[in-house]
DNA sequence: CTGCATGCAAACCGTTTGCATCCCC
DNA sequence: GGGGATGCAAACGGTTTGCATGCAG
């Protein structure tokens, strides 16, 4: 089983506590506030491995930095192709697709995710129009 | 409009020449074939220039690494977790996602993505069954 | 006690960038 | 001929890892 750590409990607490989807690095500077003497690789290496045993999810998104995800439960996402932030969406899960799926590829299929892109509200206002000072 | 340089063509060419959808090194090596003096650099900058114009795709899948794909049309794809190969999945495309997703979210959605993940089939004949030795 | 976990820092890997030179238009 | 494009190599940002020390069980 996995061993209960101080730093681990933090980390899962922090996630947990917010509907964002942090990055590594975004933990890392929540969890420090709590835990000051903390390293990145700590929050890295427990992320994972609270990834690998199903206790939260990593997301495989878009972008160039991995988040996560303390809500296990399947879901789709939708990515701001300006900041890069992710938020749920709710959208109902598709099942189907991967019966689907199954029957047009020769992979053993374990899954699969939506992702939507877009302006998330925030961009949105600080660019009401690409640009008309010309 | 967009300078014809050869090496655009030619990491086009290769690009067009291939089903799967190469990370930029992959391509690097296949284009080296042909251009041996060729930069990694200029095939990163091509490569975004092309997929910014709209003649390629730049693919926001999961794993370390971009991927490209010389077929614009709207499809979805599928992940080797095992390899991290990518291959074209042929389910067809749900338009009425974005509507739904529309209903429920503050974003202004651009657009949407499936990726499917499972294991192909190289990786399944390598590993038939994970671990039946304890 | 003992081995897994931590903090720290260096290493890694994919990607980007600055600069002098090159070459397409 | 001129400005964008190239080759090269150094810089970058995110993530991983080796190692000595620390702490949960």
């Amino acid at each position: 089983m996995i061993r209960l750590t101080t730093q681990r409990q933090i980390i899962l607490e922090e996630l947990a506590k917010v509907t964002s989807h942090p990055t590594a690095s975004e933990l890392y500077d929540m969890v420090r506030k709590r835990l000051p003497r903390i390293g990145l690789g700590t929050v890295y290496r427990n992320l994972d491995l609270m990834a690998d045993s199903g206790m939260i999810l990593k997301l495989e998104v878009g972008g160039t930095q991995k988040r996560f995800d303390a809500t296990t439960e399947d879901h789709y996402h939708i990515r701001c192709s300006s900041c890069g932030k992710v938020d749920d969406i709710d959208v109902p899960v598709i099942q189907e697709l991967v019966a689907q799926a199954t029957e047009t590829t020769p992979y053993l299929i374990m899954g699969h995710h939506v992702e939507f892109s877009g302006i998330c509200p925030t961009c949105r206002e600080k660019k009401p129009h690409p640009d008309t000072t010309d």
